[in-house]
DNA sequence: AAAAGCCACAACCGCCTCCAG
DNA sequence: GCTGGAGGCGGTTGTGGCTTT
């Protein structure tokens, strides 16, 4: 014996909600309260389940209802409440006013979890992805303690497991660190550690976080770059290019660095119009080779082959000591 | 210009909890 | 204490609009 639906489906209707009905709606709930949702359609003369009309009440039709985008502020106050309470929506919503447990949902599906993700934070436990970890500890390592060129292999080595926009996104932010160590070197000669003045430089949150150090966007600390890139390290990576390189990400991602990209799937649209000679990529195809074609599949062989050519010069700082 | 793909969000489904009888 | 109905909740789906090819 199946359970007893909350209401007798036949006959009542289902989908997007007309503007008659929502009219309807309000006009009872505005005049008698909504009472018991169960009989409330039949008394508004609504040929709906009390539990769609509730739901239809609850999540769009209420006054109080807040509409629009959602603030940064509100947002944060997501992720913190979501950190606490997990998918307790209803919990979360009860501390957003105006917001409902479904657009709360919705958009925490559509645009924070992604968000994280990017970020190199697992959206459930709200810690560093797992699989960044290796990453994250490999990079703290080179940039504060060990010597760069051994890790510059080892981050070659694990290069297949990520993506292009995770290669773009760790060449901009090294190309960034190098900018630092280089300013920072004219500025204070005498510097004997220039590692720790990073460290000072740096937002205690990246620093203390590897997984969102490497993840951080450059452009979210800005306020540490307010200088121009200097010619002598223009100059500089150009000799250590030695021709080998390709030139036109080299200087991509110079401007990246400097922030003139807003964020790096504007910097992966662009590359099409900053790659002076694209040439398409080649894949071996079981029985016979074929010239790929693909715009994106392109972006992504240059980048990857590029990250190939930079990492190693990127990492290497000796030059700035 | 048309087709395909993608994305955001409203709405539904089914399970769970609460509570009156 | 038990039962069943009502409401609440979270996961999932359908769909319309926008973007890309």
């Amino acid at each position: 014996m199946g359970r007893v639906p909350c209401c007798d489906k036949n006959g009542l209707k289902k989908g997007p909600w007309t503007p008659e009905e929502d009219q309807k709606l309000i006009d009872y709930i505005q005049k008698h309260g909504h009472g018991t949702w169960r009989t409330l359609p039949k008394n508004a003369g609504l040929a709906r389940c009390g539990k769609s009309c509730r739901l239809r009440w609850a999540n769009y039709l209420r006054p109080d209802i807040k509409r629009g985008r959602f603030s940064f502020e509100e947002e944060e106050t997501i992720i913190q409440l979501h950190s606490v309470l997990g998918n307790k929506w209803s919990a979360v919503a009860a501390h957003l006013p105006g917001r409902t447990d479904n657009e709360i949902k919705n958009y925490w599906n559509t645009h924070i979890k992604k968000r994280l993700l990017r970020s190199g934070i697992d959206p459930v436990t709200h810690r560093p992805r797992l699989d960044l970890l290796n990453l994250s500890s490999l990079l703290n390592t080179v940039l504060f303690n060990q010597p760069a060129r051994l890790d510059a292999l080892r981050l070659l080595d694990i290069k297949p497991q990520l993506n292009t926009h995770e290669l773009l996104r760790i060449a901009i932010n090294l190309m960034h660190q190098k900018q630092n160590l280089f300013k920072h070197n004219q500025v204070q000669e005498s510097q004997p550690n220039y590692y720790q003045t990073i460290s000072q430089q740096l937002p205690s949150s990246l620093l203390y976080n590897p997984a969102q150090f490497i993840n951080a966007s450059p452009w979210q600390y800005n306020e540490v770059n307010s200088f121009n890139l200097s010619e002598n390290l223009m100059a500089a990576n150009s000799k250590a290019s030695n021709g080998n390189m390709e030139q036109p990400m080299s200087s991509l991602l110079y401007e990246a660095s400097n922030g003139e990209f807003s964020c790096e799937q504007n910097l992966y649209n662009n590359l099409d119009t900053k790659l002076s000679r694209p040439v398409p990529s080649m894949t071996s195809n079981n029985s016979s080779t074929t010239i790929n074609n693909s715009k994106e599949d392109e972006k992504d062989s240059y980048c990857s082959n590029l990250f190939d050519f930079h990492i190693p010069d990127l990492l290497d700082t000796n030059e700035f000591i």
